[in-house]
DNA sequence: GCAAAAACCCGAACTCGGCTAGGTTTTCTT
DNA sequence: AAGAAAACCTAGCCGAGTTCGGGTTTTTGC
């Protein structure tokens, strides 16, 4: 998210003490964190991701782990933006077919991690709290997926494959509700299939794809 | 919920000591409490809703409060029960429409009480957790949501009101994941329609009614 | 009506987890 | 090499839920 800054040089010049930055050390051992909190909320979700536990497996102090994130919820925060940096990765490599197609592929590679959408449904909770830390981050999330969404849509639509009376922008809220709302919808029936609710907002709305030049 | 059971007949022929239930002072009391937790919830969110708040309110200690529910997590789930019991009756008076439109009015109406959406959200996140408490409320609630949604929608699709091709199951879940969705897309951004969402999918299944005995 | 039983309710201690203060060690810069 | 800042620890505080023992009030059987 935040690459190193270097304002050494002007603030130099005004003659300002700078701060120095973390040592190299340190940003591995951050990263490191962050590794090992992803996978014991993962495994532990978040009521058992206590940062104790994290700092035993770090093999260092709580107050050590605090150093780096100023406090537990600081440490979610940069958890729950790993975690969607490491799916954008995943999500980039097979980018075909409709955008809510993808969406649907991303809801069933959720499957595999029920802590981790544990703790995004409990932070998207908290975060619903006035002053909350982690509210940008959702409010810049969602303001972003639906863009996207409604941007995909709305070339499907030109393209023909959406009918033109079709509110795309409706459309992808519908879906970013959906795609929220059957996360913890799974997490507390595991048999239902989080994609298929997003295929069904495509089987109403996508047409199928012109046969290939048709002759 | 649970009335006053009367097992003390058979029990007295069994010559077995039984339990007397609570006195008619105590009903009172935990009705009380749980009518002044909902209010207590609604206002300062979950975070702020300690049992010290609450039994400061009623007059009384944390453990008196904790007497009658056990813990927090058993009081904050007869709450939820509380909030589910007043929202039906209230949707019960005005039960016109499709249950697709209900749906729609009861979030609507949901966006009075932001505390109690939070709660709702939070806790279905929290029950997610294996062998949590409130995982079976959660679990019975939206079987049954799902269940009702479903006939009324082949209900209306026997009248002809919903195309036959539609698969009434595969909306009622579209339907009732965008509703738990949208209601935490609301608590980030207070702006959103969470009736409008509903209303999307209605645009979408169900056609207007046939003009009243045309000629 | 009068015990006795059971529910009611409190004060106080205990637990557990996040967080802070302050000092010590390690790393980087010059 | 020296000094400054980051890294990291120990110790302890604090807030909030929970437990426990015991006293008080309400019911109920006789």
């Amino acid at each position: 998210m935040t690459g190193p800054v270097e304002p050494e040089r002007q603030a130099r010049l005004d003659n300002i003490r700078t701060p120095r930055g973390r040592y190299a050390k340190g940003v591995a051992r951050r990263n490191q964190i962050l590794e090992v909190a992803l996978d014991v909320f993962a495994t532990l979700g978040e009521k058992g991701a206590l940062i104790k536990e994290i700092a035993d497996r770090m093999g260092m102090s709580q107050a050590g782990v605090l150093h780096y994130f100023g406090s537990r919820e600081g440490l979610l925060i940069w958890v729950l933006g790993e975690r969607d940096r490491v799916a954008g990765e995943k999500i980039a490599l097979d980018a075909y077919g409709d955008p809510l197609t993808r969406m649907a592929d991303l809801l069933r590679h959720n499957g595999d991690v029920p802590g981790l959408v544990r703790l995004y449904v409990s932070m998207a909770a908290a975060a619903g709290f006035p002053g909350h830390p982690a509210r940008d981050f959702f409010e810049v999330r969602s303001t972003d997926i639906v863009a996207g969404l409604r941007e995909g849509l709305a070339e499907l639509q030109q393209r023909g494959r959406v009918r033109p009376e079709v509110d795309v922008d409706a459309i992808a809220r519908l879906a970013l509700a959906a795609a929220d709302g059957i996360q913890y919808q799974w997490l507390i029936d595991p048999t239902v299939d989080m994609g298929a609710v997003i295929d069904t907002i495509v089987a109403l709305v996508v047409d199928a794809p012109p046969p290939p030049e048709a002759g």
